[in-house]
DNA sequence: CCATCACCCGACCGATCGGTCGGTCGGTTG
DNA sequence: CAACCGACCGACCGATCGGTCGGGTGATGG
């Protein structure tokens, strides 16, 4: 475990990621982060000019970690099955790996902005990727859809089927099979994941009648 | 709009049920929701003992109301294929009708309980009414599969597809499908919703080769 | 006519909120 | 040596938080 005594500031990004994820924006205080990182309440405000921009810092470094793992499956040249595909073992992987960003991610996807932080450079920079991530999909669908690939859809329900169908997944509770509670974030659970939204995506729920 | 000067009682939980909703238990104070049921904070706690209280009656309601919707659904004798198709018309059709009722239950679904609210008999209330909705579905699940007409499924990330697909569509902004922004909880819309559904459950998103 | 009651309110409480201020400390620079 | 710097902190600010208290009001009923 090479500790490479990281700054201050990402040891705050980080003790943040995980308070935002785990209680929202408005259940987190400046001095809980504060005292999580090992700083004094006035040095998070050294860093960072308010509360609304740390919250956003986070979030924008969440998004983007997604979407540069997202952008290179929506861009390469396989076909749309198979972008699909890895679209869906991307996204799962993504999502298992770094518990906090689906809950992050959902947070940001379905909540309102009580107080319009939206003038703020950072919080325009995480829309701006989100849309643009979300946008990568609905490309990716409508093309398969042009190519007949795929059932004629509305692509914007299909990927708010999709976001919910993964990001909702790993945001709650993850209560897996039978073992009720258990983190249940082993590689076995992860790919039986992927499985079930393969197999959703191709054939549906339905047993074919013939 | 025949207004039966419901009372004060309801007033406050009709108002405070848009309020959380819109902005969680966190990012609401007491006088808020006081002003705008057009009373004086301290008359909040005549009627409720306390903010948690509150927020456990509000969810409760609403879980109730989709409890008694889901219930003749999941305990009807027809067959696998047409309680699932019910199921999700039913859903939809909660869902659609009370925008509030998607976010407190996305809410209630993946956030934590920052202060272990859990003693208070209204949340515990709350969490068995909730249970007993969702095993509903995945008892539902689990008789199709057992009768072959569902492939072999893992019925528990079934049942959180099914949540997903459905209570975070209503939970985010509905983009819909052009028309940006609109609110679009016209009826065609909401049938939409329900044809990808049942599509996506019978058939899957990809077209049949042969 | 008076007691009771549900209902409502303004004033107030201690705690905590996000944020500011003045200042300390250790490490470059010249 | 002095001058400067980023990092950090304790103390403090006004505002707001959930919640309490005592008292007011109007209808009810003996």
């Amino acid at each position: 475990m090479a500790l490479p005594t990281l700054s201050s500031r990402d040891k705050i990004l980080d003790v943040a990621e995980a308070l935002f994820a785990r209680r929202g924006f408005e259940g987190v205080g400046m001095r809980e982060i504060a005292t999580a990182a090992g700083l004094g309440k006035s040095s998070l405000f050294h860093h960072f000019r308010s509360k609304p921009q740390l919250y956003y810092e986070v979030l924008g470094r969440v998004i983007e970690r997604l979407h540069d793992r997202l952008a290179p499956v929506v861009a390469s040249h396989s076909g749309s099955i198979e972008k699909l595909d890895r679209l869906i073992d991307v996204l799962v992987d993504a999502l298992a790996e770094q518990p906090t960003t689906a809950r992050l991610l959902l947070r940001a996807l379905f909540e309102e902005d009580a107080t319009a932080h939206d003038q703020l450079p950072e919080a325009i920079k995480c829309e701006q990727v989100l849309a643009d991530t979300l946008e990568g999909i609905q490309r990716l669908l409508r093309e398969g859809v042009d190519a007949g690939v795929f059932r004629s859809v509305s692509v914007a329900h299909t990927v708010q089927t999709l976001i919910g169908a993964t990001v909702y997944h790993f945001a709650s509770g993850e209560l897996g099979d039978g073992l009720l509670g258990r983190p249940l974030l082993s590689a076995e659970a992860v790919s039986r994941r992927k499985e079930e939204l393969h197999n959703l995506f191709h054939h549906g729920l339905v047993v074919r009648p013939a």
